[in-house]
DNA sequence: CTGAATTTGGTACTTTAGTATGAGTGCTTC
DNA sequence: GAAGCACTCATACTAAAGTACCAAATTCAG
């Protein structure tokens, strides 16, 4: 946060000195005002790309975020979901249960449901179908 | 790619109109030169901005493309890649066999030989290190 | 407090998945 | 043409996964 603000604060900087030279040197005739127009507009150009870049470019790369609304419409219980993450992690019924301090009855009990409420034949189609939800 | 065209074209028509207008009013007198200056500077800004969204900001978004490096590594065979994306699909051995006109043996064993190669000792887990390697 | 939903667990059973091993075919490469 | 590899398929297992049904404890809103 400290090194955004360094750096916007100097770049703020340089372009108010940047604009101030260019209207001093052209008052004294010392540049054309072709010139000077193609300095700014160039300068402004790159400015904008580069804050661009930095601001709104980082966000949305990493971020894939989980649908919450159809993770409501599915009535998933708790639990339910909590073994559907580790499901699709690729862990078996038995490595669940030891995780979560559960029996393996239990955990087919839960991922029989998660399947019904998916609509999923299978595990791997319940995760294929999560996925696709954007729930995991 | 004929819009691209069209609209980067349009752009550096509008810019090069703004640099001539800006250049006579300036020789004409009739605007000061700080303001000549402060808009030409907005609109590069701007356009910089804008045009760096649209190069440079949707293809990672969208595309999430396959290593094929560490596909190479693995030496998965055809064979045993493809039922791999069936089987990410969720598909049971029994439907892969339907869907590529194969008997289930030949299945589970391309299914094996993939978990071998994966280092799963699951077809969910085998989904799971595929996904993470960028092979899906 | 009560009824409903959740969570947990069990038994019994069927179905998939996965392992091990062998073996025939076709294709390439040395 | 023999060795190697990919692909196919089979049999015979073992191990998971999944279904069906039941039941007790817990949680939680009305």
């Amino acid at each position: 946060m400290k090194k955004t603000i360094l750096i916007f604060g100097s770049l703020i900087l340089a372009l108010l000195l940047l604009f101030q030279i260019s209207t001093y040197s052209l008052l004294l005739g010392s540049t054309s005002i072709e010139v000077v127009i193609a300095v700014i507009a160039l300068v402004f150009f790159f400015t904008g790309i580069y804050l661009n870049k930095k601001s709104l470019h980082k966000p949305p790369q990493t971020e894939i975020r989980i649908d919450e609304k159809k993770l409501a419409e599915l009535q998933l219980s708790k639990r339910e979901y909590e073994v559907l993450q580790e499901v699709a992690l690729g862990l078996s019924n038995k490595e669940i249960a030891d995780k979560l301090f559960l029996t393996e009855s239990t955990i087919k009990t839960h991922v029989s449901n998660v399947l019904i409420k998916l609509d999923a034949k299978r595990r791997t189609q319940a995760i294929q179908i999560a996925k696709e939800l954007n729930i995991l």
